[in-house]
DNA sequence: CTGAAGTGCGAACACTGTTCACTGTTCTCG
DNA sequence: CGAGAACAGTGAACAGTGTTCGCACTTCAG
């Protein structure tokens, strides 16, 4: 009889590749992310606290340390994650957005600053003043999502090239070795100029989203302010000399 | 005798405005906050201390209350001196930069940067994630000195668009009712449609600089930033089609 | 000179993150 | 199956934080 059951325990086991006490410990791990997920919407990234995590999971704020090497990790943990499903909803939006490259782009660009505004405290923990203990490993899981965002947008950046949406834009220097170097990697015939074109191109609108994340555009558009980021997507268009 | 020295102390008091309390009032004022500065510029203001500044200055904890209501109020108040001073070397670094409208655009963008990069910390007390029970009062210091940035650039821009060197940009919708107010109340004779080009011009360097600060280009251009923002001011007069 | 206002301190309270010794439970392996 | 290791969880404690309160002392104003 207990063979049978040790048999379907390892069927199990095999199939979600994990034992029993690793399943609860992931059930375990869910429910305290989900608790500081909610905290931290609610009041910010800074004010997470770990005794109100354990308050809310019904656990003593010891146990949390049998999950978690601190308060800093669980953050850590939570900004990775952020980090990844941004770089989803860009992604997403990216495919999602079928057409011309330019709209695709526009589309991966309109996934970011919605992603942002909808969970504006994930944003802060991304984009916002670091937590103060914290270094970002060097071939980390963040600067992989990092990468993973930047690499979507070359591609389609590439592919507007080919196509002839986008010209090669004069750069007024000469290209960066590190420049060549990246734009070698992506694709040996992409130009170098298209790396800081494209890089500059997510700053503008890194910059209009974090403006718009911390309200200060409410002074001029109140709530309405997607309307001046619809008119920056058009001037981008109307620089690369496309209409759309 | 006593009497001299009372016309003394009033010519002084007069003088200064102030009488002597006062005086040592806010040199303490200042001891206080010049010792959470230094521990901002060291360690981020999310871990300003008030005990801290306490001990730093040989006080007891408690004695601070006598001249802020708190830590948030302390914090508040470097907040609003972060931004005068950045509002200050902006409107510095465009007067300084004599010669063509754009020309001191461009030393006002660079004056930016260097502030921001000299004191990340100072500029992520602006534009970092907010402190969490703080809400900028409306009509306040801050909102007040972010008034005079957007003036100083809006007056530049203004002089580019008269003396031709930026032709009014095609904005693909229709103006807004605010920017058409602002327009009207800077400059009778300015065309609205500058209003969401100057602004989203800075939102384009605060986008490069904010992630310059956050060291999120390190890993394309190390140490050498500089040159990047440079090609993006080259981008920036190349789409309005100045050469400088 | 007297009362009021301002200045500063020590003790205390309610929090926080974190550690440590201690109990059960669950798994692993001989 | 059973002994021992690994894991899960707890309560008490420590150091640190922001903040309040009552008390002394100094400085000002009338």
């Amino acid at each position: 009889m207990s063979r049978v059951f040790a048999q379907l325990f390892d069927v199990r086991k095999t199939d979600s590749m994990t034992t029993r006490r690793e399943r609860l410990r992931a059930s375990t791990i869910e429910e305290i992310k989900a608790a500081a997920l909610c905290q931290i919407a609610e009041s910010g990234g800074p004010s997470l606290s770990l005794r109100g995590v354990a308050r809310e999971i019904g656990m003593s704020p010891a146990g949390l340390y049998r999950y978690y090497d601190g308060r800093d990790a669980l953050l850590t943990d939570l900004i990775t994650d952020a980090y990844n499903d941004l770089a989803d909803a860009v992604e997403a939006g990216m495919v999602s957005g079928r057409g011309t490259p330019s709209e695709r782009f526009v589309a991966g660009i309109r996934a970011y600053r919605v992603w942002a505004i909808t969970s504006p405290n994930r944003f802060l923990l991304i984009f916002g003043t670091p937590i103060p203990g914290y270094e970002a490993p060097v071939d980390g899981p963040t600067v992989e999502a990092n990468r993973r965002m930047g690499e979507a947008l070359f591609r389609v950046g590439i592919e507007a090239w080919r196509t002839g949406q986008m010209s090669v834009p004069t750069l007024g220097r000469d290209v960066t070795e590190s420049e060549h170097q990246l734009a070698a990697q992506i694709d040996p015939d992409m130009p170098a100029e298209l790396v800081p074109a494209m890089l500059g191109t997510w700053a503008h609108f890194h910059g209009v989203v974090t403006l718009e994340v911390l309200h200060q555009f409410n002074w001029m558009y109140g709530d309405g302010t997607e309307v001046f980021f619809e008119g920056e997507i058009e001037r981008l268009l109307n620089s690369l000399g496309i209409g759309v």
